[in-house]
This record gives C-alpha cells, sequence and structure tokens, in this order.
DNA sequence: GCCGTTTTCGGCCCGACTGTTTTCAGTCG
C-alpha cells in the first residue's frame, strides 16, 4: 500500500510551504487531506483505479492529480520543487524532537540554520537563546534530539527493511537467473532495529557475475563498499520507503554450501564466533557444507537453534543443557487484545476486524478503543464507552466461532489516576491502561504512574510501557526492574507492541520479564484490518525475549484468559 | 486547495495540554 508514503508527502509539502512562508489556509489544506489520506482503510491504488477517490470529502481535483502523478511516476512534482528550493538539510531538521515548521523558518531566516550541524553549532555557541521562544531547556532539548537522530542515522525498523530487501529481490529476480532468494541477517533474526539488509541467493555459479551485476546496478544502489565474487556490500537508499541510507549485502551460494551461508549470514557474529569456538575444541570444521543448518548444529552436537535466538548470548550454553526454550510461534496467538475500531480512532469497521480474526484462527480478540483524554484520538466518553460495550455484546451472537472481548485502551494520567472510574472498568472484559501525554517526564515520575496504574483490580495490560517510537522518540525513563516486578505481583500483563514502530516492550526487557515471571502479551495495536497481521513482529521481539506460549497471556484459550482477569479483581478488590 | 454556493470568491484552521515564555509552537494517535 502506497498510502503511507502519499500521506507522508502531502505533510511534508505543509511542512516545506510553512517554512518557506507561504499560504497557511493552503498548508493547512495538505495537512488535512493527509489526514484524509490516513483515515483510507483501503488501497488508495484501488480507489483511483476505480474512480473513487472523488466520493472522499476533502479530495478535490488538484489532490487527485497529484495521487495519480504518484501512482504514475513515483513522485510528485510539486514535491519535488519544494525540496529543491531550499536546503536539503532542512529535512533532517524536521526530524528533530520538538522542532517544527515554524521554527525552523525562524532559525533558517534569523540564523541561517539549515542542517543539523548548524543547529548544534546555534546551540553551542549560545546564539539559538538569543531568539525569541529559545530558552536553555528547549536548547538543551534540542540537543537531546539532535543526538538521538544522529544515533539512529542509517538504522531502519524491520518493516521498512523488509521493504527494502523485497525491492531489491524483486529486482533481482526479474533481470538474473535465481532459483531462491532467501532474506537473511538482522531481518531474519526479528532485530528491531536493522543497518544492514542482507539477501542470499541460491543460483548456479556460473549466474553469479550476472547477479552481482544486477545487484550493484539496482535502482537506488550508491556506493560499493566491498566486492568479491561471492559476496558485495553496498550502500542503498529508496525515498518511497524511507528516506535514509543504508547497507546492503549480497550473498551468493550454490546448493552444496547453501545452508552454511545461510547460517552465517543469518546469526550475529558472536554466535557465529562462539560456533567456531565449540568446533576447534571439537575438531570439527564448521565450513564443511552441510545439506540443512540443522546438521551443522547436530555436527556440534546441539539441537537447532532458530536465528532469532543466535544473538551471541548464552543460547549454546542453554542448547548444551537441553534448556533451550521452545520459543512461541505465530501458530501459538489465540486472540488480539489491543484493537481500535471506528468509535475512536481505528479505520475498519468492527464486522470487518471480527472477520479477519476468524480467517486468522483466533479464538478471541478484545476491542479496545481510546478513552476521552484521547481526544485527538476521538477517545470515548464513559457514556459512549458504554454503548460500545452494548453493541460488542450484540455482536458476539452474530459471529458465535469467536469471543469478542469489551475492552479500552485507558489513558493513565500523569498522577496514575485512570481515565474512567472504576465502576466503568469494571463493566469490561479486558482493559489496556497506556500512557499517551507527558512523555517527558522524570524518571521518578515515569515509573509512578504506570505502578499505580498496575494497582488498580481491572486494569489487566500495560499498552507499549515504555512509549518509544523506534529511531523517532526515545522511551520513558523507567526502571523496568521495578515495573515488571510490579507487574508478576499484581497479576497484570506486560505489552509486547506489534507495531514494527513500537516493539515495546523491547526483546531485552520481554527476557527481563520472562525470568522474573511476569506474564506478557503479544498485541498489535492495530488501528485498521492490516494491522492485524502485524502479529509476526510482535513474535520476533517474544522469540528473541526467549518466551514460550506459557508466559503470553494471549496463546492461552479463552477461558484461562479469563480466570487471568477474575482472579486480579478477587485478589485486589 | 477545497467547499459551497450569493456560480466567482470568501471562509476555512483536529483540540487539549505542556512547557517555555509572557503569547505560542510542538505534541499526542
Amino acid at each position: 500500500m502506497i498510502n503511507s508514503r502519499i500521506e507522508q508527502i502531502f505533510n511534508q509539502i505543509a511542512d516545506l510551504m510553512e517554512i518557506l512562508g507561504q499560504d497557511s489556509f493552503v498548508v493547512n489544506h495538505y495537512r488535512k487531506t493527509a489526514r484524509t489520506i490516513h483515515r483510507i482503510d483501503a488501497d488508495i491504488e484501488q480507489l483511483a483505479m476505480f474512480g473513487q477517490l472523488k466520493d472522499l470529502n476533502g479530495l478535490g481535483k488538484a489532490s487527485i492529480e497529484k495521487i495519480f502523478e504518484f501512482i504514475d511516476t513515483g513522485k510528485i512534482q510539486k514535491h519535488q520543487d519544494l525540496i529543491a528550493e531550499i536546503p536539503f538539510g532542512i529535512l533532517d531538521l524536521l526530524k528533530v524532537r520538538g522542532l517544527g515548521p515554524k521554527s525552523i523558518k525562524l532559525i533558517y531566516e534569523k540564523l541561517n540554520v539549515y542542517n543539523l550541524m548548524g543547529l548544534k553549532n546555534a546551540i553551542a555557541d549560545g546564539t539559538l537563546m538569543r531568539l525569541p521562544g529559545f530558552g536553555k531547556t528547549k536548547a538543551q532539548n534540542l540537543a537531546k534530539g539532535i543526538k538521538f537522530i544522529v544515533a539512529t542515522q542509517g538504522q531502519l525498523v524491520i518493516s521498512k527493511a523488509i521493504e527494502m530487501s523485497n525491492y531489491i529481490a524483486d529486482h533481482l529476480e526479474s533481470q538474473t537467473t535465481i532459483e531462491k532468494i532467501i532474506p537473511a541477517g538482522q531481518i531474519r533474526q526479528g532485530c528491531d532495529s536493522i543497518d544492514t539488509v542482507s539477501i542470499v541467493t541460491l543460483a548456479n555459479q556460473q549466474d553469479f557475475p550476472k547477479i552481482i551485476q544486477a545487484f550493484i546496478t539496482c535502482p537506488g544502489t550508491r556506493e560499493i563498499i566491498s566486492q568479491s565474487p561471492a559476496d558485495v556490500e553496498i550502500t542503498f537508499a529508496n525515498e518511497n520507503i524511507s528516506s535514509k541510507i543504508i547497507k546492503a549485502q549480497l550473498h551468493l551460494a550454490t546448493a552444496d554450501n547453501l545452508a552454511n551461508i545461510e547460517l552465517i549470514n543469518s546469526s550475529t557474529p558472536e554466535h557465529i564466533n562462539q560456533l567456531r569456538q565449540l568446533a576447534k575444541q571439537n575438531n570439527i570444521d564448521l565450513d564443511q557444507n552441510a545439506q540443512t543448518q540443522q546438521q551443522i548444529y547436530q555436527r556440534l552436537n546441539l539441537p537447532y537453534i532458530e536465528p532469532s535466538l543466535r544473538q551471541g548470548g548464552n543460547e549454546i550454553e542453554l542448547a548444551q543443557k537441553g534448556k533451550l526454550p521452545k520459543v512461541v510461534q505465530l501458530a501459538d496467538i489465540k486472540g488480539d487484545l489491543h484493537i481500535h475500531s471506528p468509535a475512536s480512532d481505528g479505520r475498519t469497521p468492527i464486522e470487518q476486524l471480527v472477520e479477519t480474526a476468524i480467517e486468522r484462527n483466533y479464538q478471541y480478540i478484545a476491542i479496545t478503543d481510546h478513552s476521552h483524554s484521547s481526544t485527538i484520538a476521538n477517545g470515548l466518553s464513559a457514556e459512549r464507552l458504554l454503548g460500545n460495550i452494548e453493541i460488542v455484546r450484540k455482536l458476539n451472537q452474530k459471529y458465535p466461532e469467536i469471543a469478542i472481548l469489551a475492552g479500552t485502551e485507558v489513558d493513565i494520567h500523569i498522577d496514575g489516576r485512570l481515565d474512567y472510574p472504576d465502576e466503568i472498568l469494571a463493566q469490561l472484559d479486558f482493559v489496556v491502561a497506556s500512557v499517551h501525554m507527558t512523555l517527558d517526564c522524570k524518571p521518578s515520575q515515569a515509573n509512578k504512574h504506570l505502578l499505580k496504574a498496575m494497582e488498580n483490580p481491572y486494569v489487566n495490560c500495560i499498552g507499549h510501557p515504555t512509549t518509544r517510537i523506534i529511531h523517532a522518540r526515545p522511551p520513558l525513563p523507567l526502571d523496568i526492574d521495578r515495573i515488571i516486578k510490579q507487574a508478576a505481583e499484581t497479576g497484570t500483563a506486560l505489552e509486547i507492541n506489534s507495531n514494527p514502530f513500537r516493539l515495546d516492550l523491547k526483546a531485552s526487557h520481554g527476557r527481563l520479564a520472562v525470568e522474573a515471571g511476569a506474564m506478557l502479551a503479544i498485541n498489535t495495536d492495530a488501528h485498521s484490518k492490516a494491522n492485524l497481521h502485524l502479529m509476526k513482529f510482535g513474535i520476533l521481539t517474544a522469540q528473541r525475549a526467549h518466551a514460550t506460549s506459557a508466559n503470553i497471556i494471549n496463546c492461552q484459550p479463552l477461558e484461562t484468559l479469563k480466570k487471568f482477569v477474575q482472579a486480579k479483581r478477587d485478589r485486589m478488590i
């Protein structure tokens, strides 16, 4: 779906026009159009094909033309023209947290600051603070923002990395004869942040030069970092997937050495080093060709270790002791406990969400719309929530094959108070509680409100506990051990949010939770039926956390889930 | 740039909250 890219371009047109001081009503219009596109549940390309774009309120002739222009050419000329009109570094400034178009216009015009380096200097020499609206605190926050961006340069979230990988794979397939293309590396390991896209191909040796040629001439290739007869590394970018430049590797295998090449390129170097040491101790040649990866582990007297576990930690030691966890699989998931409907900011009608869940063989789902403090997400008042509970109860009669649970994603206020009174929460089947506001707070405060929320007998799960957005927003400064302890003691699940931009809890925190005996929930936080399929990313994170299905509340049958909810109420009321 | 007409151009602006600054930019989903 190209929806999100078009939405992004319209927003960027608005930002750039604002920086250039153009008509604010037109600027506003582009933002409004971006929001309209955001709310579309269908593939915008399909709508365009069937002439249905004009039916959307707010999309006029000029916007529709631009959408068609993008479908035809992959870009929008007005957007290109605006980018050409300003220094390129301005686009980086737009990514700095706490810095918007108005401020950028000001620092560009008054200080001639047009990139991250310029801003950094203006902060350091104090000139920034002489501008109206810029104090010491703001300067410090901006400095932090710059640091964060620099630290995450050249890194993609896994879904974007997969798009890059698929793009390159499609190109290779169209240009050459390849038997098999296998995404490897950090994607295969399920990392949440990826700096190198790694592809393994199976082909005949005589086709290698042609495949390498196709790889290094793939549209988007920037530079060749290294090249040998069977391995190439390049830098690569594709503006329509991400504005970032990343590394991409190609590893060519024949049928003889495929398993070995796959293994080496789907593990951390630390894991491979540990395997090499073990091989050396036992006088085994790790690089001797094998039929399968299983066979390589077998030679070392080890059970098969999945790529998601090959992190270079203690997985080999666990494997030797026969204590390798039987990590959770997608098929173990019995339901999704964090889903938004159009009652708040979801895009897919409840019935279609239910039908998609049935297609996924789920036994239950929870409809968890925002509470009223999330005004921008059209959060539900207590009255509207009660109405929605009724709707959900009735829907259960229509769909006897699945249990539709009435829930909420209730906001946690800065003092730990929840957005609904207990009498309302008591009527729900499942309650997710999440922080959405006051994200820049002190460590003591961040901990306190989560700890207090977990004390509430009706709160069953903490949604996206650290609130991080990968590469865009740092996590809350939590004492994660204390949070996990509280979760275990109160019978509250901690969410692994499957959205690839969140993956929150992250794997290392998830592993701490598993070790402490806290329950996890792998949810999608879906805002559309398509989002229900993000579950696979949460699964990868849970695998990296060494979680088994026993650690995951939504891998349990409905009766166990109900007992989990009831047990907390019995204990704490 | 779109809407809704006074059918040729005027009016439009997600909204509550925060933090920094002293009136408004940035943030949240």
